[in-house]
DNA sequence: GCCCAGGTGGGTA
DNA sequence: TACCCACATGGG
């Protein structure tokens, strides 16, 4: 990764945080609830997947209750967030393999392995892909994983921190090298805010874009004050 | 009614 | 490997 890369994200990161600030961290989640959380915010808006995860909670208490559950009972619990067919069986899986593997319902021992291992057991599990993953080993491991969803990846893109055509995928390990992990929660954070303020999708192009001089938010291309 | 919110996995070339 | 598509619901 070229040193300019790396000082231009360091520079958007410290002008994120002038625009929106440091983001407050919410109430931390064991790693299980953050897994099936994340899995019921894939593809769907923040409020709805929050409210299948309450509804889910709420009718099944202990995730014993979720995996002892006929599937359709788990699905019509979450089906305000969409996706309920999919979503169901593969929660009830994952639960099911814990059971069966691990003697216990919880991710805990996630806590005492290194990132690459709790990545590679995470990506094992079905319906966890790296942005899945990633959400669990940041938010509630705090290690180093740097998850990149829709938004994510369009601004970053669209600020030339990755390349034009480099994938979602792809882009969780070149990000993860551009910025030190200390900064990964905030820097993440702050671009999800800034896609949605102002370099949405139904923009053509992002108004922060240096690409874009024209129409530069963050005042990317000014000169540095030092 | 239409568009937007928004990842993973399976299938095909 | 690289693309294409299914999967579902709610809000503006």
């Amino acid at each position: 990764m070229p040193v300019e890369t790396k000082a231009k994200a360091e520079r958007i990161h410290a002008l994120l945080l002038e625009r929106y600030g440091q983001p407050q961290l919410r109430e931390r989640l064991d790693p299980l609830s953050e897994l099936v959380l994340t899995i019921l915010s894939q593809n769907t808006a923040d409020r709805n997947s929050h409210r299948a995860y309450e509804a889910l909670r709420e009718r099944f208490p202990t995730w014993e209750e979720v995996l002892a559950a006929p599937v359709e009972e788990v699905a019509e619990a979450i089906r305000i967030g969409g996706l309920a067919q999919v979503k169901a069986p593969r929660i009830q899986s994952i639960l099911r393999q814990l059971a069966q593997e691990h003697g216990a319902l919880s991710l805990d021992f996630l806590a005492e392995m290194s990132v690459e291992e709790a990545r590679r057991f995470l990506l094992s599990l079905p319906g966890v892909g790296p942005k899945t993953a990633a959400c669990v080993l940041l938010f509630s491991l705090q290690k180093p994983a740097f998850p990149v969803d829709t938004h994510v990846h369009r601004v970053t893109r669209r600020l030339g921190l990755i390349g034009p055509k480099t994938s979602a995928e792809e882009a969780h390990d070149l990000l993860a090298e551009l910025v030190p992990p200390e900064h990964y929660f905030a820097f993440h954070v702050n671009l999800i805010r800034h896609g949605r303020a102002i370099c949405h999708a139904a923009a053509p192009r992002c108004e922060i874009c240096p690409l874009a001089p024209e129409c530069d938010h963050l005042n990317l291309n000014r000169q540095a004050s030092s």
